[in-house]
DNA sequence: CATTAAACGAGACGGTACGTCTCGTCTTTGC
DNA sequence: GCAAAGACGAGACGTACCGTCTCGTTTAATG
């Protein structure tokens, strides 16, 4: 995180501030996030947003952002399958979480006329988890986890496609059963040498 | 359309508003569409509008689907592949459009704290759509097309997962090489007998 | 008044804020009075206050003109000095009125800077009492009661001068003895024929 | 000057100050000169003016009271028409003058809600003219200029009262030819034995 | 036909929030 | 070791919209 800037003063305001954001946004939508709330909220002054934030949409991926949780490392245990299902549920876990859920989609909605904003969310949120996954299957193709001609970055948008799918489209987020069922289907699909030592 | 309402005067105001509503939507992006600007735009009073639509998000539904474009029936030439395929690259057509995008987006961003419009959404617009991707997808199974214990529903999600991922994650909608390769790769691993007749 | 205009909706809450302007200023001053605040306090919104009046000091004119009070019409019994004196303690009196007094003098200053209110000042307030005050000193003098060769306009302003510099400048508001010694001094140094009738 | 104050460091930040608050009346007028747009036009930080002066109006009134123009002693020639009209003319000229006039009846205005301010104006600048005016007239009372019975106070406020009036109230600084009638006028009324050496 | 009830355009109303500016206090930093 | 610079909580500025509420004016359907 570029934060812990050296020229902001309170360190306090800024957590109040980020937690008053992210309240606000659990309890009434993102679309009705006030800056205006978030300020009396967390008992600052408008100001003091503005001063920092150039936007509600930049505050609040700021605000997701520092929350730091649903790690973007994949893990590797060597089952590509297995690892990815743990993966690909911690995501769905998160995305469905009723915190970061509504900010989140906010989020998505508002980069489609907010380039700056879209920049940053690539930046800071979504392009590292993409490129994490993509890696992971990288690494499973060399070592023959995988069929040779397979297409990770296909693969990748298929992965995480399902889970923004359930959770943002039809609002279901998908158990942790279905998401291996989706991830075992997909990764099958392309078995490579030894059909995946998994069994599903 | 349960509209062409017998009660309502003039017709013409009606279609004036919900073009205003998507022209606006366009323009400003859908979280800046204003109920007062879409009323000076389309020449209409105010309470004309709040006469009819409980909220900007059920007119700017009510707009979209009174477009008609992306018609919901699938093809059915007996090659799911190649009907899939056309569908898909559709709809994902329909999702990048400049008019119709950024209020479907708003709209599955806004479904998350309006439960009247989630509904309207999924009755209206999503369900009939899903329902007719699941009946094809069943057809062809029926048909030997793919392997009897595909799951219709999981397919589908799939199917229309990446085109959301696409559309409304990246922002970079596919081209229809790409979801020829990824409806010929989802497909091609549930094949049933005759391994489909296409070659991809 | 050009009031009572056919186009406002609510007599009621023009009333509202007006008394709610006067009310403010007496309690904070004039520089101090908010539009916000006299919007509160008639639990009116801001925008039909800024919607009818252009700005603070007109607001506070109109405020102040409504009560009507000062009639701006000089007795005429045949006795100048008498007469003057009446009109001068009862202008003295609203001057220092505590209603009055603080939005007169918030009016006098801000009309420096305001072109468009030291119009309205001079119109709705100001003018009309100098000129009957010239006009009963016209009189006067075409009855004999003043020397012929009487600058009427220096001596309106020799009259009220005392009285601004009382209540404005010292903010001693003059007691009715000094007014009444105040104008028989002034206009016994022009007694026309009979040396005025009155023996003070 | 009460100032030249032995505890304050810079008396070069204190000039900056008090030159910037005055250019300030000047170009946005009394009631829009905002402190924090003073010490930006003086370099000096905020915190330095508020150290030194408890109020916008007495930040001003010291700006005012240290420029010093028109002198608060009457001359004294032996002629008190010919030097009353030349300090009344002097104080016409100091309130008409863009710089001061401002100042001064923002000044007076704000003194009726800020009782500390109203002090501390009578003290640092009315109070000693009005004094030294009166001086002047029981001086010439004394040498018989004057008849016996006149009253100082009344006549000094007359005298002061129109230049108010002209300059505060009606905007329109009065000339010398009309301050020269106005004080012969008001002088004339009350002479004593010889008439006045002048033949005005 | 005339009557009449409603839907219409317009826009005032009491409000909330916008993003900016200033208030007066408090803290940091650089000279 | 002070003063400039400026962050901070607070709140007013004037504007834009919210959703409700009259206004007169169409406009259709009825009696």
């Amino acid at each position: 995180m570029a934060w812990a800037n050296q020229y902001r003063r309170s360190d306090e305001s800024r957590r109040a501030i980020l937690d008053a954001a992210l309240a606000q946004c659990r309890e009434v939508g993102y679309e009705s996030v006030s800056i205006e709330a978030v300020a009396r909220r967390a008992g600052a002054g408008k100001q003091t947003i503005y001063r920092w934030w150039p936007s509600k949409g930049v505050l609040l991926l700021d605000a997701v952002v520092s929350l730091g949780s649903d790690s973007e490392s994949f893990p590797d245990t060597g089952d590509v399958v297995a690892d990815l299902t743990a993966q690909m549920t911690r995501a769905a876990r998160t995305m469905s979480s009723p915190t970061i859920g509504p900010v989140l989609f906010g989020l998505l909605g508002a980069a489609h006329h907010d380039t700056a904003l879209a920049e940053r969310l690539d930046r800071d949120l979504l392009g590292p988890r993409r490129e994490a996954c993509v890696a992971r299957l990288r690494a499973a193709r060399e070592r023959g986890e995988l069929a040779a001609d397979v297409d990770e970055t296909l693969l990748m948008e298929q992965l995480y496609g399902l889970l923004y799918y359930r959770s943002l489209v039809i609002r279901k987020p998908p158990t942790s059963a279905y998401v291996r069922r989706h991830v075992a289907g997909l990764l099958g699909g392309h078995a490579g040498r030894p059909r995946a030592r998994r069994k599903d």
